[in-house]
DNA sequence: TGGTGTGAACAACTTCACAGCG
DNA sequence: CGCTGTGAAGTTGTTCACACCA
């Protein structure tokens, strides 16, 4: 992979995701071959946009044909790093922490569920998917630096979020997502990513406000 | 609310469904009076931003104080049109979908939650939070027009989100939230945002990528 | 021929810097 | 005096249009 040295914008790897889905989506379609429109026509974005997007980390596409989907995804897939192995542990079992677990998404990008974490006593114990129990939140640190796990994510209510990031942050953790609706601090050599669910209804209701007009 | 004409960016709409959230914080902390200053370490934009993104709705602030915390909530939620009552519906009551139906985040922001479908049979005739029981998918087209839901959530698998979103328009919905990992496609008028909440994760494994390098 | 890859034009968004006002 | 509100400057991201090549 030749990485072109100018700044890649952060919309462009955000649209890398969902160019992966679509790929798989188009070889499960029996198209072993796409272009930019078609491609483009599967996730709503300008097929000018998608070369652009490819034009940073070098050239994927055979001109006057196309992409390969297959080779394509994996390259994509390299260029996001989703072919290394992440140690990763979900804190806050409770619906929406069930919900990720659940996801085969995990296995597919190279996310490997290490550990879960939750404060509810009645919950420590259980089995969840891939083998893994539930411990309690007192065992972050010491479970984060012995099993080396690099990612946490957090799906805790708002007002443990913070003590949550400050223990897997203790235990060395490289990289949170945070779900929880409050922006959570921590050192700057982390890397953080909040992410708001509600923020995408609220921009739901603005839109339509603006359409009765 | 003189909304100046100039067009807004999305962004912009972005941040102020957080803007919401830490304004709630710094009340619980007592602060009637807060500052642009204030309120971006607060929720982590740069003050200058915050000042631009308001000026596109109006003047808020008083110069050389700063904005009144409850009454800036206020006039944001005002904005966004939170004040309007939205009838909701969520089809697809797996985990991912009971997450949303817990949070208290709805009542606060005027989504109010009609009905919810789900096509399991063992959860049909189940009782949700509200008082609200889950119906069978054939049911949403007549719900949907009989009770004038006008926002539908989305939370079932890939492979029948676009059979649902189908549903739902024909009954008449006016927006759609998209939470299956595949963009549906709805007519021209229907309000759509499709949200990926695994790119977050896969964006982090691209920024940690990055560090190693 | 047909679709990629890309500089150059354009558009959107953010930051700056300071005038204006309580 | 201090903090807001805002044009203007700067930065970042998207679209265009066409050279290029299997």
């Amino acid at each position: 992979m030749k990485t072109k040295e100018s700044k890649i914008p952060e919309a462009t790897i955000k649209r890398l995701s969902t160019y992966i889905n679509c790929l798989e989506r188009l070889q499960a379609e029996n198209n072993p071959v796409t272009s930019s429109e078609m491609l483009g026509e599967s996730c709503q974005v300008s097929p000018a946009q998608i070369r652009k997007d490819l034009s940073y980390f070098g050239e994927f596409g055979v001109r006057g044909v196309g992409y390969d989907t297959k080779k394509l995804e994996g390259e994509i897939k390299e260029i996001l790093g989703l072919n290394h192995n992440w140690p990763t542990t979900v804190v806050g079992v409770g619906k929406l922490g069930q919900a990720l677990l659940n996801f085969a998404f995990f296995s597919k990008h190279g996310f490997r569920i290490i550990a879960a974490f939750d404060s509810d006593e009645n919950k420590i114990g259980n089995e969840i998917a891939h083998g893994v129990t539930i411990l309690p939140t007192t065992e972050i640190e010491k479970t984060v630096k012995n099993e080396k796990i690099t990612i946490g994510i957090i799906t805790t209510p708002a007002d443990s979020a913070q003590e949550v990031a400050d223990k897997l942050v203790a235990g060395g953790i490289k990289g949170l997502l945070n779900f929880a609706p409050i922006k959570v601090k921590v050192p700057e050599i982390i890397t953080l990513r909040n992410v708001s669910i509600t923020s995408e209804l609220d921009n739901l209701a603005y839109l339509l406000t603006q359409k009765k007009r």
